[in-house]
DNA sequence: CGGTTGTTTCGGTAAACACCGAACGCTTTG
DNA sequence: CAAAGCGTTCGGTGTTTACCGAAACAACCG
């Protein structure tokens, strides 16, 4: 069957956006699947994207119910077929926020508790360097804030996102004038 | 020998921290390392990791590449002892940076150059599907603007990095006084 | 220049992971 | 209430990746 794969560049897209998952600790199906429902114009039942992607049905199943996890594909009904489609979110803002919100559910989260313990312990421990103690202190200081940084800057309207994106660096001018100007570090 | 890793709690945040880094595509053995040097209060050598962690010599050799190659690791020579000492950077806004510009480098980089050839081939392409072009095209500009931010972003002077994060979602209020006051998205 | 100490390279092995296909269960349909 | 369609689960298999240990290489010292 003609799928949106015959198309060479299309091809290369799906290809990349799978080697990149890999390398992000994302597994080669689950990304490829996703590449090719952003570029496809309808909702696509398993099925297709099995024969699309060349990969085991069970393969795909597994696949999608990930990225529901990330909440950037989700199941859609179609009039007239019993089988469940995929459409994936193509607002790449959303997208990006979303994809953060879980790896950051997933594994920042439990690293800022496990830190939480390690520092609140650490306090009070005589025995162990002070090196240490300030280190891991500072880690889950810094990472906290982060996700507490994060956490704010989600709930931003989208617009606002975008025009402080188009802002850059210049957004330095606000905090602290005279420091907004270097081009250096 | 007695190590740092003799405390529970340094092994505890040592381990976790090889996790992680295997969550996100970087080897246990490099993060592990790293973890470790991060909470050395003297530089070590490459033996001693070694003997520590209990991982192949040859191993740590090739971790410790990896890491200078992030710029998170160096060098330096200790008075009196021929062997390569390392340490580990320890500001950790200069550590995610320096990350953040590699991965730039090895992996989003590549990705703007491929999308950027295949947009500009689309562009001119009319047997593509329409949403095809216009996507792929969308997904250049959006990982361009994000990298261009970046770029920006990461030659601020830290205080300002660190006034700028405090701010959080606040920020907003500069750009657009209406936008800025929202909770919700 | 040997011998010593330290580092890197490389081929093989073991562990982790992705992936497949068969079997199972649920839902709809004739 | 069979039978077919669809989705998921699960054990096994192949591929990738990390890791080890031996050998090669380099620097230094007597």
């Amino acid at each position: 069957m003609k799928t949106l794969l015959d198309h060479p560049d299309v091809k290369a897209f799906v290809l990349h956006w799978g080697e990149m998952g890999t390398q992000w600790g994302v597994n080669r199906s689950v990304s490829q699947i996703h590449a090719l429902l952003y570029l496809s114009d309808r909702p696509l039942p398993a099925d297709e994207i099995t024969e699309a992607l060349g990969l085991a049905r069970s393969n795909v199943s597994t696949a999608l119910k990930e990225l529901q996890g990330y909440a950037i594909v989700r199941r859609v009904h179609v009039e007239g077929d019993r089988r469940d489609h995929f459409v994936a979110e193509t607002d790449l803002w959303e997208m990006l926020l979303r994809i953060a919100a879980e790896r950051k559910r997933r594994e920042i989260d439990p690293t800022i508790a496990l830190l939480g313990e390690l520092a609140e312990r650490l306090r009070h421990d005589e025995t162990a360097p002070a090196l240490v103690r300030e280190r891991i202190g500072r880690m889950h200081e810094f990472i906290s804030t982060l996700g507490g940084w994060y956490e704010q800057v989600r709930c931003l309207p989208k617009p606002t996102l975008v025009a402080l994106m188009k802002l850059g660096g210049k957004v330095a001018r606000f905090v602290s004038p005279l420091k907004g100007k270097s081009k250096e570090r």
